[in-house]
DNA sequence: CGCAAACTTGCACGCCGTGCACACATGCGT
DNA sequence: ACGCATGTGTGCACGGCGTGCAAGTTTGCG
């Protein structure tokens, strides 16, 4: 990890950064996102109006950001696995290991709230898309291929990347907006899907 | 096409939609998106500032709707498909279809325009996932699973549409993000991401 | 022709997001 | 310990955004 040692003023910044964001939640959960106003928020994580601004650039983003930091948390166990591990087997292992990293029920009701507020959808994607770009760069790397500063990577990593980030966004919806907090349920799911994908999604 | 009959009412929406569209495509193109405002694209298209609301909600919805329309035909090209079809393979052929829609030069700077607006993006991936909806709905009915009113979809339809729409968002980006114009070249890379999703995308 | 429904428009209002200037805190070299 | 360069917080101002509302206008239909 990289939060070994950060002076006074670090600390500080991503520790507004979190009261922000976790007011976000908590009042988005309270009164619904579209009800709540930015203001409310950096009143809440006692700062002003202005200097919510210097971390978020918009109401969204900030009630977004703890499910974005989980996702920074999958790319980084995909990179942990075995270098011997095909591109595949580091995915799902990893992802099922990421399951472990979901919390409490009050961290499941935050998912459920984000899922299906239709205005977050866009900011949810886009931070989908984000972690997509870190992925294929992880996946590139494991193929051996050489990745340039700008981070391109070849068809094959872009395409592992953003198919595997669509099956787990896919899986992940469906097992919110079910009933049910079984996370035994959650794991086969994935199962099936990372199998599905391996069959190559073909019907005949 | 639903484009037979309609009175002079939904004609007038249409051509009024359409131009708003057209004036917002055009004033980015020629300004960036950013230094576009509402008020400029809604003189443009000869509607009152109000009017603009009533058929699109931000200025980057009207943007994205031409982008979005041609996902809409995407979708009906896969449901014509003769129905004996598998579900890769019809989503393929439609795919190669589809490549023939995509009109001259000036579209394909906005096109081009669109994807390298990093603003735009969210708005972009939530005009996708609007269409791996209705993609979803229409492999399900292929796969023989009935489709209840609200839409819901068994896991195997959904992943297939998630994945798919991905795989052409990637590729459609990287070769709009390239230097060529050559359709070949397209083609090309669609038939390899078809291929690679069908063979699990497994690198051992 | 006349009415009901749908569409357009202007107005008003509050929120959003940013540039700017200035106060203040921090870390760093001396 | 001190002072300076740099970074961070805050208030202010301003223009754009998005919506509710009510009034005016057009369209479709009996």
């Amino acid at each position: 990890m990289t939060t070994v040692e950060l002076g006074r003023r670090e600390r500080k910044k991503l520790a507004t950064r979190a009261a922000l964001s976790e007011a976000a939640v908590a009042l988005s959960l309270e009164h619904g996102v579209e009800h709540v106003t930015i203001e409310q928020i950096a009143d809440a994580a006692d700062v002003s109006l202005r200097t919510f601004f210097n971390y978020f650039s918009s109401k969204e983003e900030a009630v977004v950001a703890g499910d974005s930091a989980r996702g920074d948390v999958l790319v980084e166990l995909v990179r942990a696995r075995p270098a011997d591990e095909s591109v595949m087997t580091a995915l799902r292992t990893a992802m099922l290991e990421h399951v472990e990293d979901l919390a409490g029920d009050d961290q499941l009701d935050a998912l459920r709230m984000m899922r299906r507020t239709p205005s977050l959808l866009p900011h949810q994607l886009a931070a989908y898309a984000d972690r997509e770009r870190a992925l294929a760069v992880v996946i590139a790397e494991r193929l051996g291929d050489d990745v340039p500063d700008d981070g391109s990577v070849g068809l094959r990593a872009a395409l592992a990347a953003a198919v595997v980030m669509a099956g787990v966004r896919v899986v992940l919806l469906r097992w919110t907006d079910g009933g049910t907090r079984d996370r035994d349920v959650l794991r086969a799911d994935l199962a099936e899907m990372f199998d599905q994908l391996a069959a190559g999604l073909d019907d005949r």
